[in-house]
Order: C-alpha cells, then structure tokens, then sequence
DNA sequence: CAATAAAGTCGACCGCGTTCGGTTTTCTAT
DNA sequence: ATAGAAAACCGAACGCGGTCGACTTTATTG
C-alpha cells in the first residue's frame, strides 16, 4: 500500500519525458537516440521500454504539450470579430509561424499525424482538436451569415483543415519556398473554397 | 573504349531494380532488407550504394514504374463527357483503389511525397504530375462552361489533388475505415469546393 | 520476519540501414 | 603486353531501435 513503487514509477516517467523535451528540443528527433535519452533521464536503455513501446510514443508525450501550447497562443490571437477569412489565416499562420521554427519536430509530426505506421488514438485526437477548432470558429460565423445556409460547418472544418496541411506539405516538398509563398498560397485556397469553383 | 564497364553497370542497375519490384511487391518495403535486394539481385551489400545512395531512392524507382501504369489506368478509364465531379471521382476512386491493395507501398510513397526528409526532385515530379492531369482536367470543364469565370484552373487543381490526399490521410489515420466512407467524404468535399463554402 | 511472488531494471544482443577499407576488375598509356 | 590509375565490388563493422533474460527491488503472505 505504501506507493513507494508508483511514487518512484511516476518520478521515472517525467524524467523521461523531461529528457526528452530537452534533447528532442535540442537535437530533433533523429538526432537523439535511445540512449541518449536513457542516460538523460538517469536510467538503462531497456528500463526505457517499460514506459514507452517505441521513440514514436515518447515523442507523442513530448508533443503533448508542444501542441497545448500551440493552441492557447491561436485563442488568445485570433480576434472572433474579423472576417473569416481572416481569422482563418491569422490561426494557420500562427501555427505554421510555430512549425517553421521547429521544423523537423513538425515534419515528423505531421508524417505521423497525416500517415501513421498503425493507425493511433493520439494522432485522432490531434486532429480532432483542429477540427473542433475551426469547426467553433465556422459555426460562429455562420451565426453572423458569413456561410452558405446548406454549408456544412463539419465539413467545411475539414476543408480548411485539409488546405492547410496540404499547404504545409507544400512547404516540407519544397513546392513552396519561403513563408510568404505559403501564406499567399493559402490565402488563395481559402478564397477559392469560400467562393467555389464551379458554376 | 569498349564499354564492358558501362554495359556492366546498367545491366547491375536493371537487375537491383528488378529485383526491388519483385520483392517490394511481394513483400513490401520494410519486410525488405537490403541484404535481400543485394542477394536477389546477385551483388553484395555494399555494392548497392554504389548505385543508390539510400534504401528510400531504390523505392522511388520502384515507384516510377507504379506510378506511370496507374496513370495509364486513368487515362484509359475516365469518360471526358462525364460531369466535371463524376470524372473527379473516377480518377481519384481508381487511384484509391489501387492504394488500398497496396497500403504499405501507398503510405511510404505518400508520407515521401507529402513530408520527404530532404525535398527532392522526384517528390515534386510525382505532384506534379497529378496537378497537370487535373489541370487538363479542369480546363476541358472551364471551356464547356462548367467551372466559373473568375476560377482559377491551377489552384483549382491544386484543391481537389489536396483534398484527394487529405481523404488518404483520413483513411490511413483510421478517420474513415472502409472504402465507401472515403468515397462519400470525398464526393462531400469536391461537392463543397465546387459550391463554395462562403455566402 | 522469512519466503515467495511480482514488478522493475539493466546491458548484452539482434536485425537493419549505411559506411569504410581493402581487394578485384576494367581502362588507359606506353 | 604491361604497369599504373580508376572504377567497381564486397563483406566486416558501426550506430540505432527494439528485445531478452538474468538480476535487483518491492510487495505479499503466513
């Protein structure tokens, strides 16, 4: 009864995650090895197993909280009064403004993200917490007429959505080079989508 | 002056190639090592490197050949006089098809395509490839007057080919689990690209 | 407080992609 | 034909992710 094990189990599993979010921050992804990270964390190489199966999911927990972090600088700087449009660049460009600053870690996160080795709950939820996201954020919009009345706000969420990580793709492919060309990219496939392209 | 060598190395070249489309397809990627290529192919390992500075450029050769005969299939299937989003979802339902008897090959070559670990030529052509096929596509629905005055052909394309991989990526991720959800998300989303979203 | 079970730890080890250095084969120049 | 250079070849060796089984620590039972 006396915990001192799940004490010592909890304490073992933040040093591994806090070691993780040291070198992972540091070197990236690749560049640091199990290892590496065992003797980070104070612990062997095979002790690392008993908390996480694979790098992936260590890597997941360290993006746990980059994600969080993401998300609460967009709700404190998309203003809910802008135009839609607006507010839809103003929430990608913030993320990708992140990405572009850390781009490895975001590369192998939207690899994992968009094409998972098994499909996970963790990337799901990801997702999901966008598409709730601009799901809000379109819904409120449509409350002020801003949408076609047969619009559908879920799909539309995964329009965007979609747009923009293709963007993105752009960016990692080298189809675009700069962070202008992105943004002028997704400017122009959001304006499409709102207007339709056929007649 | 003889060209021994030479006709040596292209014969060598042939035969890892070959032997990559054998085992690729009988295996898949990863169940693939290079000790089996070098084997099948009758070189040692090392040799392999000098053809092929890595296991993922041995895998986009592969793909050339893959790649060219799906487009073949499309071109051969699609009806020019079908509504613009009839012919959208043929071209993108056989694609798909082809993906879901492939999954492992069709996720390596997307995640390469979509987030490459360094951007590369072949990435881009690939893109490009698609992108000029619907563009073509696109232009043939604009001179019928299907499309509006102001679309913008290029970026249209560049849509539809987005939302087509945001579709995979949903399938991959376990978003959508069998072949019908992908195709009605699909038909949702062109529909929705074509309508537009905004009023 | 033993004695036994259960959980946790660890580093040697495996398989694989890639690199390296030495060896063999082909080319070139006399 | 032959010596020397260049290219191609090969498998041993390296680094890394992940596994295994022996060992240590903690919990449980009488």
């Amino acid at each position: 009864m006396s915990g001192v094990r799940a004490q010592k189990k909890r304490e073992t599993r933040r040093a591994i995650i806090a070691a993780a979010i040291r070198l992972f921050g540091e070197r990236g992804y690749e560049r640091t090895s199990i290892e590496d990270l065992a003797a980070e964390a104070g612990v062997g190489k095979g002790t690392i197993y008993g908390y996480f199966s694979t790098k992936q999911e260590i890597f997941q927990a360290f993006c746990g909280e980059e994600i969080e972090n993401s998300f609460r600088a967009v709700s404190e700087t998309v203003d809910p009064e802008a135009p839609l449009l607006r507010q839809l660049l103003t929430l990608f460009m913030l993320q990708f403004r992140f990405v572009t600053k850390n781009r490895e870690f975001g590369r192998h996160l939207l690899r994992e993200m968009a094409f998972p080795k098994t499909a996970n709950r963790k990337s799901l939820e990801y997702i999901q917490r966008y598409l709730d996201t601009l799901e809000e954020l379109l819904h409120r919009a449509g409350a002020k007429g801003q949408l076609r009345r047969e619009a559908n706000p879920a799909s539309a969420a995964a329009s965007f959505y979609l747009l923009y990580v293709g963007c993105l793709s752009g960016w990692y492919s080298g189809y675009m080079k700069d962070q202008q060309s992105v943004e002028d990219a997704m400017e122009k496939l959001f304006q499409q989508a709102l207007e339709g392209i056929g007649s």
